[in-house]
RNA sequence: GGAGCAGUGGUGUAGAGGCCUAACAUGCCAGCCUGUCACGCUGGAGAUCGCGGGUUCGAAUCCCGUCUGCUCCGCCA
């Protein structure tokens, strides 16, 4: 038997022809005499009938068959007789008359339902990786990815990008994630590392003049998990040479746009709204805010500086800011509530969460006491408040008032309903800072990575005040989800080396590093920068999923596992031993291992 | 490293000191059924309540520890 037609493409214009079908059975009904099955593919589902009239052979096959059975069936497209129509299917107006089956494989009964929709433990579902990708959703899910792909690479081959591999076992580098490490058998005690991102090779294929290259490629982070986050993940990488920032993103616009349209045939807009860094801090509270709705922060710094609250007084003296962000007609919000929003806040180590109700008898508020009267009304004035609304404040330093206000606002967000999840909000994050202090480490940590390009006007500024450097950097986010980020790189040797130093390296690290990079900047390089996406993350947001994992094919648990090959595993003494590895594992784990 | 939530027949849940010889739904098995599409009807099987310890006359239930999964903080250039 030969296969000649997907179950889900068959319509009414097929009626009267003869097919043969392929497939797993959805579901058995059995009426006795009568026998339907729904056949499933890739391409959806038909109805098969079973009737000793058709096939008096097939029949009696068909009543030993199971769910997830494997079935090849040829029989006729007949049109459904009146009243039978199913107008909840594609194919729901023909069904197909089963002259001849052949089981070609009997199933267990599976421990979860094939289906959208399931309600099974993820546990359940990873274990049983294989099942739960012949759930339609998930194959939606992988055949969108495909068709992102696709569409990535035809529209980078029509601009002129080549697609070239990079390896997989490099060094490991100073700055940034913690490596995956391989042991090299033929170089005892020494390891391979593997990329965190191929940032350093795409540089060195500018220089070696390839001007515009791609790849879909696979990057490894030893961090830990979230939803949004895998060990592995795979990322369009971009680099381009003789651009300047807005060539880029231009050119980047187009290019999600045509994936938009090619994968998901989504319209979007042409151009993208560009957000400086220091603009979304401020009134989102987030370098990657959800613009999908409002409900901003606000600046009363000024406001509450001289007022007797101690908390106030003190943050504001000590360098510290208040911000406050009104959520319209929440002054009903019970003691209960305001109390899991301040739980929330404090995740984000805010010490607490002021608020003003706006009742219909006045304000009600636990700090109004400490204000005189001018000083509350022109705080009322800046979070113009109005009867019904509930305004929430955080002193602290910047950084933790943008994390648990910027977190109160999305929680809010979900909360009011203010999100429509339809809605595609793109936005360009620029002129984000290129160093950060790191107190731990007493340094600078590069925000982006070491290569990033300051931007001009700001090289001064490399030596009096480096916190105070802007980056030639840029972020893609989409409702709330950083899509991807890159730079225009540094191209001289001197001004990368000045990097290094900021960063903390001597010379001689540098050298024992990156003196490969540095010497090839001596070489002739062009100005170049680009850009990386995260494909799993791009993926997620156009399928409307909370998490990467069911957009990719076979991923890990939290806790970094596959549950269905059951990996990592423990290796052989045999292979240690080429390897010249010890183990010396903390006393509790030792035993079991 | 830390916080929170969860773990009970295959699956999803209920049970919160004795009423549990563990309930319900669904699935599974058998029988009946020629127009169903979450088919229907009748009957049946199926769980040492994640694991280990403790408290108690008595533990699915309380306590301690531990494992696994999920969400989050830290971490993620």
């Amino acid at each position: 038997m030969k296969r000649s037609h997907p179950c889900g493409e068959l319509r009414k214009e097929n009626t009267g022809s003869q097919v043969t079908l392929m497939g797993w059975v959805q579901r058995r009904r059995d009426h006795g005499g009568l026998i339907f099955v729904d056949l499933r593919d890739r391409s959806g589902l038909v109805q098969v009938v079973f009737s000793p009239e058709v096939g008096q052979e097939a029949f009696k096959k068909a009543e030993s068959v199971r769910n997830e059975y494997v079935l090849a069936v040829t029989g006729d497209v007949k049109a459904r007789p009146e009243g039978t129509i199913n107008a909840n299917l594609p194919t729901g107006e023909v069904e197909v008359y089963a002259r001849q089956l052949l089981i070609l494989n009997s199933a267990k009964t599976p421990p979860f339902y094939i289906e959208d929709d399931v309600d099974v433990d993820e546990m359940v579902r990873l274990k049983y990786r294989y099942l739960d990708l012949r759930r339609p959703e998930m194959q939606r899910n992988l055949i969108v990815r495909h068709k992102t792909a696709k569409a990535m690479r035809d529209f980078l081959d029509r601009n002129g990008f080549l697609e070239i591999e990079t390896p997989m076992l490099i060094n490991s580098t100073p700055e940034g994630a913690r490596d995956f490490l391989v042991p090299s058998r033929v170089h005892p005690g020494e390891f391979f590392a593997l990329p965190q991102s191929p940032q350093i090779y795409k540089q060195i294929l500018m220089v070696s003049g390839m001007e515009r290259y791609f790849q879909i490629v696979r990057c490894f982070r030893d961090e830990d998990l979230r939803a949004d986050r895998q060990p592995e993940f795979t990322q369009l990488d971009i680099e381009m040479s003789f651009v300047e920032m807005d060539d880029i993103l231009s050119l980047m616009e187009k290019m999600v746009s045509f994936i938009f349209k090619e994968a998901l045939g989504k319209e979007i807009p042409a151009s993208f709204r560009r957000i400086p860094y220091s603009e979304a801090m401020g009134r989102y509270g987030s370098d990657k805010p959800d613009l999908r709705f409002g409900l901003e922060l606000t600046d009363v710094t000024d406001v509450v500086k001289d007022v007797e609250f101690k908390v106030f007084a003190a943050v504001a003296k000590g360098g510290g800011q208040i911000k406050g962000i009104n959520a319209k007609g929440c002054a009903h919000f019970s003691r209960k509530e305001i109390d899991e929003l301040t739980k929330l806040t404090a995740i984000y180590g805010a010490k607490g969460l002021a608020y003003i109700q706006m009742t219909p008898e006045g304000p009600k508020s636990p700090i109004s006491k400490f204000f005189t009267e001018e000083q509350f009304a022109a705080l009322l004035q800046t979070m113009q408040a109005e009867t019904g609304d509930l305004l929430m404040f955080v002193a602290d330093k910047p950084s933790v008032v943008a994390a648990a206000l910027g977190n109160l606002r999305l929680e809010l967000g979900r909360r009011l309903n203010l999100i429509d999840p339809e809605k595609l909000e793109f936005a360009w994050v620029v002129d984000f800072p290129l160093l950060e202090y790191d107190a731990e480490e007493k340094r600078y940590v590069a925000i982006h990575h070491p290569f990033t390009s300051p931007k001009d006007e700001d090289l001064p500024l490399l030596d009096s005040d480096p916190s105070k450097v802007r980056a030639k950097a840029y972020d893609l986010v989409l409702n709330g989800v950083e899509l991807g980020g890159g730079s225009l790189r540094i191209y001289h040797r001197d001004i990368q080396e000045k990097m290094f130093s900021l960063l903390g390296f001597s010379q001689e690290e540098a050298n024992q590093k990156f003196g490969y990079l540095l010497e090839a900047f001596e070489y002739g390089t062009p100005p170049h920068g680009g850009i990386a996406f995260g494909l799993d993350r791009m993926i997620m947001l156009m399928m409307g999923r909370d998490t990467i994992r069911d957009v990719i094919a076979f991923p890990k648990t939290q806790s970094a596992s596959d549950l269905m090959v059951g990996a990592p595993n423990t290796v052989s003494p045999k292979q240690l031993k080429e390897l010249h590895i010890k183990l010396d594992l903390p006393a509790k784990l030792a035993g079991k291992k």
